[in-house]
DNA sequence: TAATTACTGTGTACGATAGACACAGTTCGA
DNA sequence: TCGAACTGTGTCTATCGTACACAGTAATTA
């Protein structure tokens, strides 16, 4: 019972309690969970080592295991951190709600695309991140859903972003445009084996409309079981 | 230019070829794939290490590098050979046939849940999975859709199966389960902060619908689109 | 047949990682 | 004033990916 995960929970959701006795301590969890997260937004999750953060900070990478019990633990505060409290909820209607709230989740993962690499995989969410599907859900009062409902529409409106801020990652800029032109030369050589998938790429009318197209057809997808439900 | 992405590209896409001297060698590329996707579906991506895939084998870990430059094209072949072909397309109309491809995706990442963390960030995709991609693409063949919308149409739909693929395993059997216990003594403790969340779960009707849930919202969303087109 | 050449798996070595543990210095409460 | 509680540091181990030299093997060539 007693595992990570409820080390990680405790972390995140307890009050920090100050030492009564003791020399000051230099650091404390917020300094510690910034310096990951600069390491993470330079030079990806990948480039954050206890070591790495530890001499941000000018300290011995053991001195950090008196805040945090473990690196699974610094990068679920880095998470927690790094997303921002959710947009104040706009006063329209749950479309114009859903919309405003999907772009300020899509530039919550621009800004910090490891995030994308630290919530993957069963893990506690901290009440900030908790706070985001609060205000999802939230959105979504008085439409006629039924709770079960608004919650599985938050969690498809989170899985599109989520998805979409991968695909920017991959062909965005920086050295990772390469993967495009790798791409464009394997369609080259074996696209006859992918038919429909080279005429797709070929009239290309507007690109990139991924983002707009996703969400467009899911806030449809909501909207006519809404609609059917007044 | 010839970083490691070529170098996986190259291992994908590239037939392999035999060598004309030397002793036969004991193991092949696909052996070691299915060694290391063994170890992967039974402790997870995480217990994936070179020493574990080559005592697997009966060899050194050394051995391995003579068939694949680096772990991180060992995971990228593990990926190609975990993801089966595609399924033959069924006939239908397009919805029927995009349903079928989605739950067949979800199939192949039940089976294999470390996919999830493997298929994260920008990488080269291999003939079998951009064979998956082809499916969901030609599957609108017919609609009116640009090709642009249809890849951004398979792009939800990826989206929409990775995402749920990825909340069933935080919930799903196993010592996971704990995590809904977690979560649950939580909002008891702090509920008071989610007041749409509480509301949201106290009328449970029916759960674990978001799978079915979000597809149907997202092949709705299609149908006004292409409703719209004739 | 003998020598060469290309390829195999192995053993050793190195740097980086997460983390356990003992220790000395610091601060407050008794 | 003394001891308890807490701090950051130095040392140590296990594990990881991988570079490199080496000896054995099989096909090609002389």
């Amino acid at each position: 019972m007693n595992d990570e995960h409820t080390a990680t929970a405790r972390l995140l959701w307890e009050p920090r309690t100050t030492a009564a006795r003791g020399p000051k301590p230099t650091l404390d969890l917020e300094r510690i969970a910034r310096a990951g997260i600069g390491v993470a937004d330079s030079e990806g999750l990948a480039a954050v080592s206890m070591q790495r953060v530890a001499a941000q900070l000018g300290v011995t990478k053991m001195a950090l295991y008196r805040y945090v019990p473990g690196k699974a633990e610094l990068v679920a505060v880095m998470v927690e951190t790094a997303i921002s409290d959710p947009p104040e909820p706009v006063e329209q209607d749950w479309r114009g709600r859903l919309d405003a709230w999907a772009r300020a989740l899509a530039e919550v993962f621009d800004g910090h695309p490891w995030l994308l690499d630290a919530t993957i995989g069963p893990r506690v969410m901290g009440p900030v991140e908790l706070g985001w599907l609060e205000r999802a859900v939230a959105a979504l009062d008085g439409t006629g859903l039924t709770g079960p409902e608004r919650m599985d529409a938050a969690v498809l409106l989170t899985g599109h972003v989520r998805s979409l801020a991968q695909q920017a990652r991959a062909s965005g800029p920086g050295a990772e445009a390469q993967l495009g032109a790798l791409l464009a030369e394997l369609m080259r050589t074996h696209g006859s084996r992918f038919p429909a998938l080279t005429a797709a790429l070929a009239d290309s009318g507007g690109r990139d409309q991924a983002w707009e197209f996703g969400l467009r057809r899911i806030l449809d997808g909501l909207a006519v079981l809404i609609d059917d439900r007044a």
